[in-house]
DNA sequence: TAGTCTGTGATTTTT
DNA sequence: TCACAGACTA
């Protein structure tokens, strides 16, 4: 049997790849963390470690991966099947195939939670919802509580659904919670509490469960002992990627499902921690090898074979100054001439009209666009670059912010379906009978109340008598969801029923319909690629479309188009090219998260995150003028800005520091002043 | 019920 | 400023 694929590696990273593997005795490997720098090559030595332990005999189909999203798993597998093939040629695939546990800890929880639903009391077709639909259901309970009507203002749905679910993920109590990230909010603790068990019985009633329940549930599952054992039982081998941005909850079901850590390996970089918003703890990882004993095995990758060596220099010193460190400094071996650059720009205008131009110009020499990449902090920071690139022509895709699930109208769509699959999901039915004209919040919560005893609401639907003035829609919506109920058409074809009723609707509501039954038929191409409407429903709340494009419906393949990203979405990804924007304090680090130390270190490890993303050069753009709309008393305006505090002056030298746009030649010799402004051009703009 | 008006709170990142 | 919630009116 040929090992050849160990070659390729360096010896650290096989020594990650090989760890207890085969080892005599023939038990499960101890324990395994793996510190990876970025650009170590984490992920292939993630993909390397599945492949040598299926060609050394463990079974794909007891081997559980979990990964941040399920791009990244799928890709994970991918090169699992690429590696396989070197030694097992074409067994490889039937081997890959079986690797059927891949998935982030969402997925496999809303899974492993259908499996075993009957045993713990959910009825198996619960439905489930995303954030903004648990952000309606809360502030359907805070009404019916009369937090509503309070004197002086309840938090709203969004912050109280944000503290409900820090509660859960960090396992702490309100009081916690409400004193270290909500310190406005804690006058309120006694009725949030209130709130939470209404909450929490609603959804039950409903038969829903939202993003947190998935995670819940599961670490309620494997803390009873017996389905604990049937549920650890069906797995070997536990890896899990980015662990430095899992929270507690995580972290408890990990040692829940391998409580001796026998066979776990956990994968991240302290560094790139920055998911502490959604209760992620770097501790975790931290405190990873002294959960066991004897403790966890540690290697360590900080050879760096993305970037050149003056990127690393910088992002190194950027990371350097942070208060508690505990990865290396990355390391490459690729050497070259071109620091990262430092440029200065007046004001958004002109950043937008900069990277324009270097865009385009890279992609003379020949790189690109999608080898290209401008990431931001914040997702409405790309707005006027995004006017500048579609004037001039240049197709993008962006990734992060706003999604197409959140659209009014393809919400309706997915309401219609929900409460087909789920007749209880008040959410779903509440949004849906708005939708008939005659109906209001008061009679849509009228019947729905009616229907809620019966264990088939939509049979005692369809006796009420039809409310008054609803006319003609009313029969056709109980034939629409009779139909859909019935599941008689099959799927994908229930959408476009669902369509056809809801189309008439949309026009009547809608100035602007046209486009939006472009999104509508986007959406039913992307149901055509799903087994059912269970599974549609289900991964689309999971894992939704995250690219939005400037034009309609998702670029092919072979398009290029240039990449727009939050760092956050970034993260995994590189690029040969990357730019960052609004490189100043009060974006990086955010105005928002400067409230404690806490907070800034993690707007810094953002920086690191998005300078490392890049192969071949840097770009940081630091606009002299930021114009802030109205978060301040003062209202709308526009600020000095400075570059961010993160690259302080003794820094300075790892940059190329430019401004932009470059002075005219006949100045030169005055000096390198970087304001300049060009009066003349002005006064012979204002007539063109 | 549906549309208009007023006052107040808020800010970002995502499964 | 903007978005949203609640109140008021036709």
């Amino acid at each position: 049997m040929s090992l050849a694929y160990l070659e390729k590696l360096n010896d650290r990273q096989r020594a990650a790849v090989e760890h207890g593997v085969g080892a005599s005795g023939g038990g499960l490997p101890e324990p395994l963390l793996i510190i990876a720098g970025a650009g170590s090559g984490k992920t292939n030595t993630l993909a390397h470690r599945v492949a040598h332990l299926i060609v050394n005999g463990a079974d794909p189909r007891r081997i559980l991966l979990m990964t941040f999203s399920r791009r990244a798993a799928s890709e994970m597998a991918r090169r699992v099947e690429r590696i396989c093939r070197q030694v097992l040629g074409d067994k490889a695939a039937v081997m890959t195939d079986a690797l059927a546990w891949a998935g982030t800890f969402h997925g496999i929880g809303a899974r492993l939670l259908r499996i075993h639903a009957d045993q713990i009391g959910l009825a198996e077709d619960f439905t489930i919802h995303d954030r903004e639909d648990s952000a309606d259901l809360i502030n359907l309970v805070r009404h019916e509580l009369g937090f509503s009507k309070t004197e002086s203002r309840f938090p709203t749905k969004g912050t109280c659904l944000s503290i409900y679910s820090r509660v859960v993920n960090s396992e702490t109590s309100i009081a916690e919670v409400l004193k270290a990230h909500y310190p406005w909010v804690a006058g309120w603790e006694e009725e949030l509490k209130q709130l939470f068990a209404a909450y929490v019985e609603a959804k039950q009633a409903q038969n829903v469960l939202d993003y947190d329940d998935l995670l819940l549930y599961w670490a309620q599952m494997v803390s009873e002992p017996e389905l604990a054992d049937e549920i650890a039982g069906r797995f070997d081998h536990v890896l899990v990627d980015e662990y430095q941005d899992t929270n507690r909850l995580q972290a408890a079901i990990l040692l829940a499902l391998r409580p001796g850590g026998r066979g776990l390996t956990v994968v991240g970089d302290d560094a790139q921690s920055i998911y502490s918003f959604r209760a992620a703890t770097v501790r975790n990882i931290l405190d990873f090898p002294e959960a066991f004993s004897p403790p966890a095995h540690v290697v360590t990758l900080d050879r760096n074979y993305r970037s050149t060596q003056p990127i690393l220099a910088a992002a190194n010193a950027v990371i350097g100054e942070a208060r508690e460190r505990f990865t290396k400094n990355l390391w490459s071996d690729r050497e070259s001439e071109e620091r990262p650059a430092l440029v200065t720009v007046r004001d958004e205008a002109d950043q937008a009209r900069y990277i324009v131009e270097q865009v385009l110009e890279n992609r003379e020499r020949g790189i690109a666009l999608k080898q290209q990449a401008v990431l931001f902090r914040s997702s409405n920071h790309s707005s006027s670059l995004e006017v500048e690139l579609t004037r001039s022509n240049i197709p993008f895709v962006k990734f992060g912010g706003l999604k197409f699930l959140d659209s009014a109208h393809v919400k309706d769509m997915l309401a219609v379906l929900r409460f087909a699959q789920n007749p209880r999901d008040r959410v779903a039915g509440f949004r849906l009978l708005q939708l008939l004209p005659g109906i209001g919040p008061q009679t849509a919560g009228r019947i729905l109340d009616t229907i809620a005893a019966d264990p088939e609401p939509l049979v005692t639907l369809a006796e009420i008598p039809a409310p008054p003035k609803s006319g003609a829609d009313w029969p056709a919506f109980l034939d629409l969801l009779l139909g859909l109920r019935k599941a008689g058409s099959g799927w994908p074809n229930e959408i476009s029923a669902a369509r056809a009723w809801y189309e008439p609707h949309l026009d009547r509501i809608h100035e602007d319909a046209e486009t939006r039954k472009a999104d509508l038929l986007q959406l039913e191409q992307i149901a055509a690629g799903y087994a059912n409407r269970e599974r549609f429903l289900t991964e689309l709340t999971l894992d939704p479309p995250d690219a939005t494009s400037d034009q309609a419906g998702v670029p092919l393949l072979d398009e290029d188009y240039l990449i727009l990203s939050t760092i956050h979405s970034a993260k995994g990804q590189e690029w040969r090219s990357v730019f960052m924007l609004n490189v100043i304090d009060g974006c990086i680090p955010s105005d928002l998260g400067v409230g404690t130390t806490a907070e800034i270190e993690e707007e810094r490890r953002l920086l690191y995150v998005g300078m490392t993303r890049t192969r071949d050069s840097l770009t940081l753009v630091t606009p002299q003028r930021f114009f802030t709309y109205g978060q301040n008393a003062q209202g709308d305006r526009h600020v000095y800005a400075s570059r961010t505090r993160f690259i302080p002056a003794p820094m300075l030298g790892l940059f190329e520091a430019k401004s932009w746009p470059i002075a005219p030649a006949a100045a030169g010799e005055r000096g390198t002043r970087q304001v300049r402004v060009d009066v003349g051009a002005r006064m012979r703009a204002m007539w063109r």
